[in-house]
DNA sequence: ACTGAAACTACCCCGGG
DNA sequence: CCCGGGGTAGTTTCAGT
């Protein structure tokens, strides 16, 4: 993980499409040294994949919110994650520091449908009480970005 | 945007380096009608574009938060994400409903760094109060999930 | 269907341990 | 001597028209 390993990072970051020779000429390599530095990249996790990045309101998602979610008792994070895996409103959740015990992103298709997700959410055993914020509008959203290249 | 669209949306979001001919085995349609419709996917905005994901603990930002920001007096959307856009540790920021403005997602290397990002966030004019809660762990993060296929 | 380009593999070279 | 990393060439597949 050098500074070249961050530069083809940042450029397929910017465009997962980018050909190996396109990224070799930004980054004063050949196409199969940049092949073989995404390949161990990718090996050894540092990169994930590659996605396409859609936008939620094209495809009917075009309602978020936080939820903080307070549960009963000690529940160890991986049962919470087991809980929550199967509601497919559940973009992410994480659990966090203070009077909460996780934060869940959903995303619905519209009020009705976070109503909804959001019962099933609640339905979910052990938690004793949900505290939710409704997003009204997307600032900003952009990858980690470790450097720019 | 019909439910082969769907299918290769999903396809492309699940590896964005598919090649259409790849994709097009999957969807029953020859590789340029692959390309035709991903060309109008990314015109018509449903297709954003394709990204690298990374590992931010891999890069060496192993730490976030989430960020209730209250500010004075009716300030636009438009002038937060101005504030915010050239803080490099945000990686998401939504205007919510309920007591705070806006919600703010950041990413920093370690607790000191994110003290810091803190500080430069509370230093915007604007930002009158601040309430953080800290990620934990990671339970879950996944793409809006359109259709599996 | 055709043309140019890209991916992938194999093979060779260099420098450091 | 071996190992990690890079370059070059030839083949196959893919992208773009």
């Amino acid at each position: 993980m050098d500074v070249i390993d961050q530069r083809i990072v940042s450029r397929l970051v910017a465009d997962a499409r980018s050909s190996y020779a396109e990224i070799g000429k930004a980054v004063s390599l050949s196409a199969p040294a940049v092949k073989r530095r995404v390949d161990r990249l990718l090996e050894t996790g540092v990169l994930r994949g590659f996605t396409a990045v859609v936008n939620p309101e094209a495809l009917g998602w075009g309602t978020e919110a936080f939820v903080e979610v307070h549960c009963q008792g000690n529940v160890s994070p991986d049962r919470i994650r087991q809980r929550l895996e199967p509601l497919p409103e559940v973009v992410a959740a994480y659990t966090v520091s203070g009077a909460a015990d996780a934060i869940v992103h959903l995303r619905a298709a519209d009020i009705h449908h976070l109503e909804d997700a959001l019962e099933r959410l609640r339905a979910v055993d052990m938690v004793s009480r949900t505290v939710s914020t409704v997003v009204l509008s997307t600032l900003l959203e952009r990858p980690p970005a470790p450097e720019p290249g």
